[in-house]
DNA sequence: AACGATTTGTTCGTATGTATC
DNA sequence: TGATACATACGAACAAATCGT
């Protein structure tokens, strides 16, 4: 009896699920039934030990519930692949993530216009912009989607030094054809040269949550890439961040020679 | 009433922590203290109201529970930086994470021996070297931690073709001071010119929770990155899955000219 | 070392609400 | 509409871990 009881009826039913006895989509027996099963001597368990033990098998993202319907083991989702570009002379589409054209076959892409703030830095804006905390900065918003499905968010910070410097296209709620780095090469002369990414991994935040309409009870966790860009002469040319579920995302790399 | 109660007490908390009232660290009022707080009209709400609050609040990361002591909010751990590295010609340390000498400093890495293993190819590696699914293969797993703390869990695949073909290191349990991909070369000929990675974010294994010593109740995901190695003719040379926990890892890339 | 107080963990029972078929 | 299934909320009892006396 070294396990609580609600832990051994959820690691016998993990193994239901992991060796395919309990195929993606199948459904479970219901919690009144799961009382009758994991009894002994004729005698039930309660149903709250049930229900704990399939909240232990949510958590980690095995089955979820449907109230009237039942319990279902969780399917895969087939992920979206991106490229990650590695070259500053290939532009720098979708602010970081390359989507190559046959990856995006057939595929809808839907990207709103951008929400233009003018903010206070914040300390990790204010560090990779090299300003003052609490320096001014504009943050442009973007929010993608992919065939409807909520894909990433992307927050883009540009120092406010450049708005004086004349590059007003900063402050327009619309997207440039071209992308704002080049934008930024014709109006101010900055040219990227260089760029550095930081990929993290972590739990969604509330609003991560709602947009990529994640129920409290699935486990998983988002993406985030952080892209600061260089000019010439090593300053910062702007900060980028972007947000994507992990469930229905992967990243590819390639390095030297490859076939295909 | 829209709002079920046990959301609303987790509603408040998360507002209480992530506005700094508690901070990372701090102890949470005990479950009795809360029944009383956010009960109306001098009755107090349930206990497993109280619980189940949390319950929601520890399946988003933000607060821990310990037996005996009470609830803490979660401390964010300093991750540690892995560099990317995207030059084929700089080897391959650590099976595609190369650690700079400035992000070692001071640290203490261990490795163990590997345990060396003839398996039949899952679809997965069959796919990404290229083989018959079923067909022969040399695994080789290893642990890594840093400063005592576990860090990575990662495996290689080799086709047993190689073995046969007199790489017989493959087969040994022991850690080669160049790499085995240097092995190969030396041995067979077979030089590593190029390799593709994919990066994925998913919820950790019941032996990957063990690993890493994640309990139950913390939600964190692990990193996933599969690498696969291509020589000269684009043959595959050898698939690499290694997993990292995400709450201790970040992941770097330059690209370009970037200061520093 | 022992004990009691405090706090969270597990298990049960019960009632009622809401969603689905 | 009724039956079924999950969701919320309450109460109760005992176990296990921790801490101070």
């Amino acid at each position: 009896m070294a396990e609580p009881m609600y832990r051994q009826v959820a690691e016998d039913l993990r193994r239901q699920i992991e060796s395919g006895d309990l195929a993606p989509g199948a459904r479970l027996r219901s919690e009144v039934e799961l009382r009758e099963e994991y009894g002994k001597d004729g005698k039930e368990i309660s149903r709250n030990t049930v229900r704990d033990a399939i909240k232990l098998l949510i958590s980690r993202g095995l089955v979820e519930t449907r109230p009237g319907q039942g319990t279902f083991v969780m399917r895969q989702v087939v992920p979206f692949l991106s490229r990650l570009n590695m070259d500053p002379e290939a532009g720098d589409v979708e602010g970081g993530v390359y989507k190559s054209e046959v990856e995006l076959q057939g595929r809808a892409p839907e990207v709103t216009d951008p929400r233009v703030e003018v903010q206070a830095a914040s300390d990790l804006v204010a560090s990779h912009l090299q300003l003052q905390p609490g320096g001014q900065v504009i943050s442009r918003h973007q929010q993608r989607k992919i065939d409807g499905t909520p894909w990433s968010l992307q927050t883009t910070f540009y120092p406010m030094e450049f708005v004086t410097r004349g590059a007003t296209q900063l402050l327009m709620a619309e997207n440039f054809k071209d992308g704002m780095v080049k934008e930024l090469e014709a109006s101010l002369g900055i040219k990227q040269v260089g760029w550095r990414d930081t990929i993290i991994a972590r739990p969604p935040t509330g609003n991560e949550r709602t947009f990529f309409d994640l129920s409290d009870k699935v486990q998983v966790a988002v993406f985030e890439f952080r892209r600061t860009g260089y000019d010439e002469d090593g300053n910062p040319v702007r900060f980028t961040v972007t947000v994507y579920s992990a469930d229905r995302n992967q990243f590819e790399m390639r390095a030297g020679r490859i076939p295909g």
